[in-house]
DNA sequence: GCCGTTTTCGGCCCGACTGTTTTCAGTCG
């Protein structure tokens, strides 16, 4: 007689599950008056696991998800509650006391976990329209540090409507070119001898930007941010103080602009390029060796010292590392690997004149705007040895379906081109739609006639995460796949990337020979950072691509350069940076198998 | 709550800015 079958255990939280519940913890325990560091390690805990490239319940559940840094045995326990009962009892005691509508009370400007607890306490508020009622009634003011001023920022604040939108956050392309026209201008009123540069999360090449985050030395602070507030861009000057000012511009994104004196440009430079978290580990480690880092200079507990630095390496050498480039300072390990003493060092990331071709692009053929040549040209123009010539195939709607006669026609075209055109290898190609069972919509004759197949969804992206990972790892076991692209479909800001579990599809990826695209547009940026590292890891060989509808687009690799270096792939982990030959051979249908 | 080239306990990055604080707390970056 069989065993009686347990019940299913419950499946796995996500990690994004995980470190959403560690967030509100963390949030809960705030209000509650916990000791900050214990907040703060409920946070780093969450990032921890939100980075995390595998399942770190299931981790968790084997007694190794304290190997993750900022994951401890009472953190490891609470996954492992999470994941048994789907809750966990501290936060649901802390809900209890504390309404969501005091969270909320935190989105408003000069609001924090404070105030807010002290206006439920003493106020009974816990919602937004119940502090709009009190501030407008002016009962703020007789509370102990709360005055008139606050009332009015809050009535403020509630009208813009701050508290309804989270503030949007731009995207990286759009938030660099107003930053180039910001530099220009600072430059231009601060004289020869003034340094301006980008910052921030823009500096380290983020998919998104809060803001702009600009420094500047060697000229008078107040001549600079005097000339910052009559830019054409600048609407309008928020704040101004002693080391800088805050504004924003038309477009409505803000701008943190901060001044040092000229040879403490390189300690405001690495300060402001962040990130928090490496600036926070970079920090904590250079007091462990006595050292204390501000954006003003490397305070030396010996001597007394502080050692003002006008470039940034000289920051790192002093606390004994070498120089991080800013798309890796995420506290990501890039301290550890950095460290001149110890194993480790830091990768040889990828540059963008490392690429020799390009293997997704559209025509005229599908939705593009450019003919076969006129993309070839531009593609030896940019230096590169191949491209690839991927239409959309015959389900794609919106009229720009290729029948598979008309592919054969373009094979015949792309074919000529090559023969026609010197000094680069044209691909006929097809940027295949994965169907919803993870079959092809061309036959497998067909696509044997092509150099090579590109696999994308394009439809029914509402599946679920079961029926979506296996769609997409059916179309990776088709021995006539050779990549996939925008693995996610997901649109920065925009569009969350539909369900689908990426280490089953790297996995596949690894097993089948099969490469995986960093999709190059800005909106895109498809596959991310951390599962892009995470597949070059396993060995995937990962293609930055365009996507290009156009001549003018091929340059969009400038922005999947950036997410394979902020994924800390070096030329090696990118297959065309090849070679065309070595290329050519790399890809599954060229295999021996 | 985490963590360790002085520690398994006692620390935990550092500064700008604001408001009402008579000496600094709270918030933010
Ligand atoms: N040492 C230290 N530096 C910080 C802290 N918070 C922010 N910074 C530094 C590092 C950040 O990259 C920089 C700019 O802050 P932002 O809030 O603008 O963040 P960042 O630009 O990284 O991202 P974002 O603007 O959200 O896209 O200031 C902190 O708590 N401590
Ligand atoms: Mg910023
Ligand atoms: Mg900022
Ligand atoms: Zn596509």
């Amino acid at each position: 007689m069989p065993p009686t079958p347990k019940p299913p255990a419950p499946p796995n939280p996500s990690n994004g599950a995980i470190a959403a519940a560690f967030e509100e913890l963390g949030d809960l325990y705030e209000l509650d008056g916990a000791i900050i560091h214990r907040v703060v390690a409920y946070r780093s805990a969450a990032r921890a696991v939100r980075d995390a490239p595998v399942s770190v319940a299931a981790l968790a559940r084997e007694g190794r998800a304290t190997e993750l840094s900022g994951i401890g045995e009472t953190l490891q326990q609470k996954i492992v509650e999470l994941a048994d009962t789907g809750t966990l009892a501290a936060a649901e005691k802390l809900r209890s006391r504390f309404p969501p509508g005091l969270i909320d009370l935190t989105r408003l400007p000069g609001m924090g976990p404070k105030r807010a607890r002290r206006l439920f306490d003493e106020l009974g508020l816990a919602s937004l329209e119940a502090l709009r009622e009190a501030a407008a009634a002016q009962r703020l003011r007789g509370l102990r540090g709360f005055g008139a001023k606050f009332e009015e920022t809050v009535l403020a604040a509630l009208d813009a409507g701050v508290a309804e939108r989270t503030a949007p956050r731009f995207l990286l392309h759009r938030a660099l070119g107003q930053a180039e026209r910001l530099v220009e201008g600072l430059v231009a009123a601060g004289g020869p001898e003034v340094r301006v540069e980008v910052a921030g999360s823009a500096r380290r090449m983020a998919d998104s930007v809060k803001d702009l985050d600009i420094v500047a030395a060697g000229a008078d602070p107040a001549l600079l941010t005097s000339a910052l507030a009559e830019l054409d861009v600048v609407e309008s000057c928020e704040r101004t103080g002693d080391a800088g000012a805050r504004a924003r511009a038309h477009t409505g994104l803000a701008i943190d602009f901060r001044v040092v004196e000229h040879d403490q440009f390189g300690n405001l430079l690495q300060h402001l390029t962040g990130s928090k978290e490496h600036n926070m580990a970079l920090r904590e480690a250079a007091v462990r060796r006595g050292l204390h880092v501000s954006e003003y200079g490397v305070l030396e507990d010996a001597s007394g010292e502080t050692h003002r630095c006008s470039v940034e390496e000289e920051v790192y050498r002093l606390l004994g590392l070498a120089y991080i480039e800013p798309e890796l300072r995420e506290n990501r390990g890039e301290l550890e690997a950095a460290a001149l003493d110890g194993p480790g060092a830091l990768p040889e990331l990828v540059r963008a004149e490392h690429l020799r071709g390009d293997l997704h692009c559209h025509t005229v053929a599908s939705d593009g705007r450019n003919t076969i040549e006129q993309m070839a040209l531009a593609a030896r123009e940019r230096g590169y040895e191949y491209l690839a010539i991927t239409d959309h195939s015959a389900s794609h709607g919106f009229g720009n379906d290729v029948s598979p006669d008309e592919l054969r026609r373009q094979i015949e075209r792309v074919t000529e081109a090559n023969a026609a055109i010197e000094g680069i290898e044209l691909l006929a190609g097809s940027e295949v739609n994965i169907m919803p069972d993870g079959g092809l919509d061309y036959d497998d004759d067909l696509l044997a006639e092509l150099d090579w197949v590109i696999a994308s969804v394009h439809t029914a992206f509402g599946m679920d995460e079961r029926e979506m990972t296996d769609r997409i790892i059916t179309a990776l076991e088709h021995p006539l796949v050779d990549a996939l692209g925008h693995p996610t479909g997901r649109l920065i800001e925009r569009r969350v990337p539909y369900a689908v579990a990426l280490d089953e599809v790297i996995d596949a990826a690894a097993r089948t020979g099969t490469m995986i695209e960093i999709n190059s547009n800005p909106d895109r940026r498809d596959l991310a950072e951390g599962p892009a590292r995470a597949a070059a890891h396993a060995g995937v060989p990962i293609l930055i691509n365009s996507d290009a509808h156009g001549t003018n687009t091929l340059s969009v690799v400038r922005w999947g350069v950036a997410t394979a270096r902020r994924a800390w792939l070096s030329a090696a982990n990118v297959a065309n940076t090849l070679p065309y030959q070595r290329f050519a051979a790399l890809r599954k249908r060229a295999g021996k198998g």
